[in-house]
DNA sequence: GTCTATACGCTGATAGAC
DNA sequence: GTCTATCAGCGTATAGAC
């Protein structure tokens, strides 16, 4: 149960109020720069209230970045329930996430772009969170299976996923103009098939062929 | 001229003093978890010196910035001087910044792990940032030259770098365990030759050779 | 230029009526 | 459960002595 509902009919919520508005601001100023009267007066309620659902500024924080880790993780989960190979696999997730961004902006920013060590001193970091977890069992079970070559799996799965990430944080700061779907093959093959042509430091010819 | 002397004669200029500080409480605390008192102390100064000399905490903040961006710069900028192929300027590149991590720290984590916007909210993009550029133009040239394929500068970049900048977060926020410069050769080499054995997209065989 | 002491707005949080 | 009114503390910034 998604709680952030588009179009709802009127009576929402007031939880998913306080949560929406909240995500709203924290993306646009950064959580240290948004008070609590701040997400009361967006989101159309009281103070009392707010402390009465969340217990104060930092329990919204905490339920926000519990939902929304966890619809990531669903949505890691179901990529790897309908892909068996690594390639598609990796190939797929790039394509949901650089759409997200695109549609549920807020979301992608809070997760990717937040310093949440800065407001949850207590939450181990991100990246050891579950969707990032999963993202490494992933290239785990690749590697075992002989997709891709033997090494550090901490190694490979920033390879694979770095690019992406590093494209969304610039769509996110405004400095990549296009959106980033249109991106999203060309992001997957390169790090897939590799950037360099390859001449000089591994002994192969022919390898600059299917590249857009 | 560095801002930054380490073991220097007792005086030291009051500057650095609190630019040292500073450094040292916004990378472990947080900018927002980090008052004027709280660098005022550790620096061992008062806090009339402190607005005498930056006029403020985001003073502070933009001439950490300055300095920490400059330095950067000058660094890619001997890369870019010392090697001519783009193989060999990202290798060297990421060499280098990995044992700036290990090395200098601070310096890693306030350029790569700050969220600039939210204290510095006049200050462009960091991806847009001059040492970001230079390594975009570095792509170009190599691009230009043949060096890898045609295609989207903004991908390349983020492909060739990207997870080099995903390691060096990991391994700030503690989840890495090893030092990053061991790990140097293998993350440019997976991004270089590419990560798939690439039987299925790409039809060549025995690629999945040297790697360690 | 450096320091101490002080002012004052804002923020997170609570009390208590409805 | 929701609201309004209010509090106490902190954090930035300034005034003015040395």
């Amino acid at each position: 149960m998604p709680y952030l509902r588009r179009n709802a009919p009127r009576p929402e919520p007031i939880d998913c109020r306080i949560l929406t508005a909240a995500l709203e601001l924290f993306v646009s100023r950064g959580y240290h720069n948004v008070s609590v009267h701040d997400v009361q007066r967006r989101a159309g309620v009281s103070i009392g209230s707010i402390y009465n659902h969340f217990g104060g500024k930092e329990g919204i924080a905490k339920a926000l970045y519990g939902h929304l880790l966890n619809e990531l993780s669903e949505l890691v989960k179901e990529v790897m329930e309908s892909h068996k190979s690594l390639g598609e696999r990796s190939r797929t997730l790039i394509r949901l996430l650089f759409e997200f961004t695109e549609t549920r902006r807020d979301i992608i920013a809070f997760v990717f772009h937040a310093k949440h060590r800065e407001f949850l001193p207590d939450e181990p970091p991100i990246c050891s969170a579950e969707p990032f977890r999963r993202m490494r069992d992933m290239v785990e079970e690749g590697m075992a299976r002989g997709e891709i070559g033997q090494g550090n799996a901490w190694v490979a799965t920033a390879t694979l996923f770095g690019g992406a990430i590093r494209l969304i944080q610039l769509r996110l700061d405004g400095v990549l103009e296009e959106p980033l779907p249109e991106l999203a093959e060309e992001a997957w093959e390169s790090v897939w098939n590799g950037l360099g042509a390859g001449e000089e430091v591994v002994p192969l010819a022919g390898r600059s062929a299917a590249r857009g």
